[in-house]
DNA sequence: TTGAGAATCACCAATTCAGGTGATTGTCGC
DNA sequence: GCGACAATCACCTGAATTGGTGATTCTCAA
């Protein structure tokens, strides 16, 4: 059964050239190739693609909107991203979006081929800076800075938690079933240990270290 | 000029697969294959390569400590960490200690080579099973929940940014050149729009939520 | 066994905060 | 111009928080 795919491009050569591309192979066929996305839905349904090319800048409606509303009604359909630039913002959105993999439209006829195979395999095929770009990404995302080390008691961490969850010492008390008076002297010991001076700097130094 | 590449793999038979691999091949040359990374350090400045085909589980020190090393005493080595497992914990370590590529084992002989080569371009080609977990790994740490959107003005936007910075009414007042009771108005404000009623729930909320 | 730390509780003073009421100014769009 | 709203300020009360001092119990390691 050959693999249905749907093209959403706004610039006619290009999007005719895909067709023709995607035709020229055995197990696949283009269902459908619009030049923009104002009447997606319909046109989704009419193609019923397996597999959507998606140009990221389009007339009208956005390739990312388009993204977010087709993994909404048609969450079985994989996308694969196009783009002329590789611009932080926009891998960012369209990954958030649910794109499954993202190209460069400068990308050789055979990969682009292996790419939407893969896109239909499950897989996330990305152009070599595209994949550079995301881990990057990622790691300034992922690693905060947990420079020193904080080693607060189980008892601690416990307070400082629901601290974080924005309950008063009243509160923690009752949750813990402990008097008020402890669960200040555990407050006191958890700011020496932070080197904060009040509720609002331990909860965010807790949250951006990832203490909790 | 031949790529240097060298190899850390404690599996005799893969280690000297790989190197009569990267030999095969014309513009590049092995120039180092260790069982272990226990001398890194002298390993490394002998066989000083350009690209290190690292595997994640060695006895004695772990590929992902290697990995940290490197990347510190030999910033310009690119590393391309080798694995049978796509296991999370495993991915999201080895991204975060600064590893370029990310391939199993099982890979094919020529996309291995071509792995090695798109690392050494300073590229992240990764396994499609592992970029589809960067990308949902991706996803779920950026996405967060900003389910609702709240619009805040722009002068309780800044008072909230000094309330995660652990600033008191008084403080902010100072900073912002106003009364403590316009502080507290603002605040009050805040607090509406945010649905909390306390100075570490807005905080937590700025800072999960992004409002910051 | 002796000491360090964790967890618990108490009392206290000074400060800060939350929320209620009320008011003035300036700007922006209709 | 008028209404809506942001930004500003004031006064007030009760509650919560911060930080100081001091104390008991228990556990775990030196």
């Amino acid at each position: 059964m050959a693999i249905r795919v749907s093209v959403f491009e706004d610039n006619k050569k290009l999007r005719e050239s895909l067709v023709q591309l995607i035709n020229s192979e055995e197990d696949m066929i283009c269902t459908g190739a619009f030049a923009d996305a104002n009447r997606l839905i319909p046109n989704m349904q009419q193609a019923n693609p397996d597999v959507v090319m998606m140009d990221i800048n389009m007339p009208g409606v956005s390739g990312i909107e388009a993204v977010v509303v087709i993994k909404k009604k048609f969450p079985n359909v994989q996308i694969l991203m196009q783009t002329v630039f590789d611009d932080d913002d926009k891998i960012f959105a369209a990954i958030c979006a649910g794109a499954s993999g993202y190209m460069l439209k400068k990308t050789p006829p055979q990969k682009m081929i292996e790419a939407i195979l893969e896109t239909h395999l499950g897989g996330a095929p990305m152009t070599a800076s595209v994949a550079v770009k995301v881990l990057q990404m990622f790691r300034s995302q992922a690693s905060a800075q947990q420079s020193e080390f904080i080693d607060l008691s189980e008892r601690e961490r416990e307070i400082l938690r629901l601290l974080v969850k924005g309950k008063s010492y009243k509160a923690v008390a009752a949750d813990c079933f402990i008097s008020i008076d402890t669960v200040s002297t555990h407050v006191r010991h958890i700011y020496e240990k932070l080197h904060v001076h009040s509720k609002s700097e331990a909860v965010a130094k807790a949250i951006l270290q990832k203490l909790v």
